[in-house]
DNA sequence: GTTGAGCGTT
């Protein structure tokens, strides 16, 4: 009946944490509890796992609820071995909330109402931890950072492939606004600055010139001539853009339409 | 089925 991790912190008024280290991915709160709970009273043991394969990360987190008993365990468990694994038992440094912690106790219990005027942003921080320790992760295994790299290109060959045929103006979007899902970083710039000045120093778009064929023939605007009046104007702006409707070399839109010639029953 | 420096959640 150890439901470990089930809920959040039970209590940690006085508690120790010990961060147990090189452990087996495969080893659980349960295992653990009877190792830990044997030199002393356990209050409570958390196994970080991955949000995105829900797999440990291969260490855990025991509360004592005495730091003579942590001590113990500490220096009886560090260097155990647990699941064919030696395990690392040492105090804590840092508490739950990234606050530094002696001994495994909180010194800081809860600064709840302390001064927020620090502006700090957990979620932010959130997630460029999380991203910080992955990327530590893939840096030190060299195979894995080869299998993704590889299989990486490997997509975006084939990807590149399909955009031959297909537009990949949407997609590729589509995958460079997903890396960015903080609407919270988003807002609080909008706020601060000009929704327009999204690259205030990057991407200046000297392209600030109007339309200066429209001021020179503003006929064109006023008497509405065939559609493919506009193909040339819009060729002409561009420099060298083909129109993304045709996809075919003949220019016919219609024929986009039917990427399948072989269907044609003899009408098409 | 997977890796191995390091510090945490309904």
């Amino acid at each position: 009946m150890s439901h470990f991790g089930r809920s959040g912190p039970p209590d940690i008024s006085d508690t120790y944490s010990l961060l147990v280290l090189n452990i087996t991915f495969r080893t659980t709160a349960d295992d653990l509890f009877p190792l830990f709970d044997k030199y002393g009273k356990v209050v409570d043991i958390f196994i970080p796992k991955d949000r995105r394969t829900g797999e440990s990360r291969g260490f855990a987190f025991v509360r004592y609820k005495y730091a003579d008993e942590a001590q113990k365990a500490v220096e009886r468990l560090d260097g155990r071995m647990v699941d064919g694994r030696e395990i690392t038992v040492q105090f804590a440094k840092y508490g739950p909330n990234a606050e530094r912690i002696h001994k495994g106790r909180i010194i800081e219990s809860m600064p709840r109402t302390r001064h927020r005027s620090r502006s700090r942003s957990p979620r932010r921080r959130y997630r460029d931890d999380y991203r910080d320790r992955d990327y530590r992760r893939r840096s030190r295994s060299r195979s894995y950072d080869r299998y993704e790299r590889d299989r990486y290109r490997g997509r975006d060959r084939d990807y590149r492939r399909r955009s031959r045929s297909r537009s990949a103006s949407p997609d590729y979007k589509s995958r460079g606004r997903g890396r960015y899902d903080d609407d919270d970083d988003r807002r609080s710039r909008s706020r601060s600055r000009s929704v327009d000045s999204r690259s205030p120093a990057h991407s200046p778009s000297p392209r600030r010139s109007p339309s200066p064929r429209r001021s020179m023939s503003p006929e064109r605007s006023a008497s509405p001539r065939s559609p493919r009046g506009e193909s040339p104007d819009n060729r002409s702006r561009d420099g060298r853009s083909p129109s993304p409707r045709s996809v075919s070399p003949r220019g016919r839109p219609d024929a986009s339409r039917s990427p399948s010639p072989r269907n044609s029953n003899g009408d098409e």
